[in-house]
DNA sequence: AGCCCACGGGG
DNA sequence: GTGTACGTGGGCT
C-alpha cells in the first residue's frame, strides 16, 4: 500500500462499469510538474428524506422503489432536531431521476440535499479543500509512468486525508488569440486566427503567427492548422496547473473550438488526454480543460474591483496604476493587412495582452486561492460564482459540520414571490461644497447586528418573553437570545478567525509570511462582507425576509442614534447611506 | 411605472 | 451533470 501527498487542483467524476468514480486531479508534492489523477470508487450518492408522519410507512414506500440502503438519522432542520431518512442511491444520475418520485410519495414531506453535485458532496463529506494538500492511500495503476507529462493514475483505497498546506508553487500559463474582420468582430465561419500569444509566470514570452516578424519572440507557422497544433503542443509541453486569459470563456476558447473543428485539429489539452469541453452555466458557458484549472480572469475582476468598465486596459490601469499598450479593435485588421511597422506593433500588443494577464493573475490568484480554501469548492467553480453563491457553499459546508440539513433552493415560483428588502437608512445630502468632511464607516454594521442580535432563521420566533429575545425596532420581529443561531455563529467564527490571523500577522517578522497572512485575512474580510446582504438575496437558501428587515431596521436605528450623538460632539451630518455617514466637523465647538 | 430586451468582455 | 444560474439600464408602451 502506497501513500501519496498532492495538491488538490480539481475534482470531477466519471462513470466506469455503471459506477460513479470520483477523480481528484492533483500535482504531486516534491515531483515538480508531475500530475496525478487519483480515483475513488467508494463514494456513494445520497439524499435526505423527511417523512410526513409515519416513518416505517415511509421506509416501506421507499423499499418499493427498489432502494436498498435507508438509514434513520437525526439532524437539525432550521434549529429543530428531526428524524430523517438518509437514502443512498447507486449513481448520481439516479438522484434527478428518483427525487420527483420520492417527493410524490404519500409518506414523504420533502426531499433534502438533492441538488448538491456529486463532486461537491465528496469534498464536503471528506473535509477536503481544493488548493490544499491531500493524502491518499492506495495503489498506483501505472507504475511505469516515466513520460514527461504522463499523469500518475492512482486508485484510492480508504479515506483521503486533508493536510495543512503551505503556499503551493503553481505554473500559470496565460494566452490570448487575435483574429480580425474588416468591419466589426471577427466571425469564426470566415476569419482565421492570425496569432496566439503565450506568457507564463516562469518567464515564457512567445507569439505564434502565420506571418513573420523581426521580433525574436515571434515564430512563424505555415498556416492556421499548424498554428492551432502549436497551441495544443505548447499547453501540453508547458503542462501548466492554471491556464488564464481574459474573457476566454466567452471569446478565445469558443473561437479556438470552432476554428479547430473546421480544420480538423484535435484539442486534447487535458491532463487525462480528453478534449476541451464547454459547460453551460446559465447564460455564459465556461471552457473546461480537465486537470488544469482554466481561470478566466474577467469574472473575478468584475467581482473584486469596483469599476465603471472592465476592459483589460482599465483593469490593468487600476491594479498597476500604469497604462497598457492598446490597439483599438477596429484597427487590428488594418495592421494585419498593411504589414510593416503596423504589423510589428500588433505582435507587441498581442504579447503584451498575454503578459498583462499573467501579471494580473500573479496579483489576484493568491486571493482567489485563499477564497477557494475558505469556500471549499474547486477554484474553477469559485472564480465563476457570484459572491452570494460563494457564501452559500461556505454555509453548506458549515451546515454539514454543525449537523444541520441544508434548506432547499427556492423554486422559481417562490423566487418571484420573495420580496426584495427595504434598504438601509438614507439621509438626503445637504447641498454645497463641504470642508473638513469625516466619514463614519458602518460597513461592519450588519454582521455585528447579526451577531449581537442573534439574527438567524432558526432563532426567529413568534411568541417569546421579552427578556429572552431581541426585538427589532419598527418591524418588531423577535429573535431568541439562546441558543446562538446558525448564521450568527458562522459569521462570528469568520470574524474571530480574521482577528486571529491579524494578530499572527503583527507577531510575525517574516515579510513573506506576513503577506500570506494578509491575503488570508483579506479573503475572510471579503467573505464576511458578502454575508452582509445574504438574507435579502432572493435565490439564497437561507433567505429570510424577517431577518433582512430586522437587520436594516436595527441599522437605521443605530445610524440615527450615532448621528445624534455626533451632533452633540460638534459634527454636522451631511449625508448618510446604509454603509455610513459623512459629517463636517465644526472646530469652533471646542 | 412596469415590461422586455440587450449587454457586459473579447477582435 | 444531484445542471440550465446575473444585474442593470435603456427604450418602449
Amino acid at each position: 500500500m502506497e501513500r501519496k501527498k498532492f495538491l488538490l487542483l480539481d475534482i470531477d467524476y466519471i462513470t466506469e462499469n455503471d459506477r460513479a468514480v470520483i477523480r481528484l486531479f492533483g500535482k504531486l508534492r516534491g515531483e515538480t510538474n508531475k500530475s496525478i489523477i487519483a480515483k475513488d470508487k467508494n463514494f456513494k450518492p445520497y439524499i435526505y428524506v423527511l417523512p410526513s408522519n409515519e416513518i416505517e410507512e415511509c421506509i416501506n414506500e421507499l423499499r418499493e422503489l427498489n432502494i436498498k440502503k435507508i438509514e434513520r438519522v437525526r439532524k437539525k432542520d432550521v434549529g429543530i432536531i428531526k428524524e430523517f431518512l438518509k437514502v443512498t442511491l447507486k449513481h448520481p444520475q439516479d438522484v434527478p431521476k428518483l427525487r420527483e418520485k420520492i417527493w410524490n410519495l404519500n409518506s414523504v414531506e420533502s426531499v433534502r440535499e438533492h441538488d448538491i453535485p456529486f463532486y461537491r458532496r465528496y469534498l464536503i463529506d471528506n473535509g477536503l479543500f481544493p488548493m490544499s494538500e491531500v493524502e491518499v492511500q492506495g495503489q498506483c495503476m501505472n507504475p511505469t509512468f516515466n513520460f514527461d507529462n504522463e499523469p500518475c493514475i492512482f486508485q484510492i483505497d480508504g479515506e483521503p486525508q486533508p493536510l495543512a498546506s503551505g503556499l503551493p508553487d503553481l505554473k500559470v500559463l496565460s494566452f490570448d488569440i487575435e483574429a480580425c474582420n474588416p468591419k466589426g468582430m471577427p466571425q469564426e465561419n470566415k476569419d482565421p486566427i492570425i496569432m496566439i500569444s503565450f506568457s507564463s509566470n516562469q518567464g515564457l514570452r512567445k507569439v505564434y503567427s502565420t506571418k513573420s516578424s523581426s521580433f525574436d519572440f515571434v515564430e512563424v507557422l505555415k498556416d492556421e492548422t499548424e498554428l492551432l497544433k502549436k497551441f495544443v503542443e505548447t499547453i501540453k509541453s508547458e503542462n501548466p496547473d492554471i491556464i488564464t486569459g481574459y474573457n476566454t470563456d466567452v471569446f478565445d476558447f469558443p473561437y479556438i473550438r470552432d476554428r479547430a473543428a473546421r480544420l480538423g485539429v484535435k484539442l486534447d489539452l487535458s491532463v487525462d488526454g480528453s478534449e476541451l469541453k464547454f459547460m453551460r452555466r446559465g447564460f455564459a458557458n465556461s471552457a473546461v480543460v480537465k486537470g488544469r484549472i482554466h481561470v478566466d480572469l474577467y469574472p473575478s475582476m468584475r467581482r473584486y474591483l469596483q469599476l465603471d468598465r472592465y476592459t483589460l486596459e482599465r483593469v490593468y490601469l487600476e491594479i498597476f496604476d500604469e497604462e497598457k499598450k492598446d490597439i483599438n479593435g477596429d484597427e487590428i485588421h488594418g495592421c494585419w493587412v498593411e504589414e510593416g511597422d503596423k504589423l510589428e506593433e500588433l505582435f507587441e500588443y498581442s504579447l503584451d495582452d498575454a503578459v498583462a494577464v499573467t501579471k494580473i493573475g500573479e496579483e489576484m490568484i493568491p486571493l482567489i486561492m485563499a477564497l477557494t480554501r475558505l469556500v471549499g469548492q474547486p477554484l474553477f467553480d469559485v472564480t465563476r460564482m457570484a459572491t452570494g453563491q460563494q457564501v452559500e457553499w461556505y454555509l453548506i459546508r458549515k451546515a454539514y459540520e454543525y449537523g444541520d440539513i441544508v434548506p432547499n433552493k427556492p423554486s422559481n415560483a417562490r423566487i418571484s414571490n420573495r420580496k426584495r428588502i427595504e434598504g438601509g437608512y438614507v439621509k438626503d445630502p445637504v447641498k454645497g461644497l463641504h470642508e473638513n468632511v469625516v466619514y463614519f464607516d458602518f460597513r461592519s454594521l450588519y454582521p455585528s447586528i447579526i451577531i449581537s442580535k442573534n439574527v438567524s432563521p432558526d432563532t426567529l420566533i413568534d411568541e417569546c418573553d421579552e427578556e429572552d429575545c431581541y426585538i427589532a425596532p419598527e418591524v418588531g420581529f423577535k429573535f431568541l437570545k439562546n441558543p446562538i443561531g446558525f448564521v450568527p455563529s458562522v459569521i462570528g467564527n469568520v470574524l474571530k478567525e480574521r482577528v486571529k490571523i491579524k494578530s499572527r500577522m503583527k507577531e510575525s517578522t517574516d515579510p513573506r509570511e506576513q503577506h500570506v497572512l494578509d491575503v488570508q485575512q483579506e479573503a475572510l474580510k471579503r467573505l464576511a462582507n458578502s454575508m452582509y446582504g445574504v438574507y435579502g438575496f432572493i435565490r439564497f437558501r437561507w433567505y429570510c425576509l424577517e431577518c433582512a428587515d430586522s437587520i436594516t431596521a436595527w441599522g437605521r436605528d443605530f445610524i440615527k442614534k450615532t448621528m445624534e450623538k455626533s451632533e452633540k460632539n460638534g459634527f454636522k451630518p451631511i449625508y448618510a447611506d446604509t454603509d455610513g455617514f459623512y459629517a463636517t466637523y465644526d472646530s469652533s465647538h471646542e
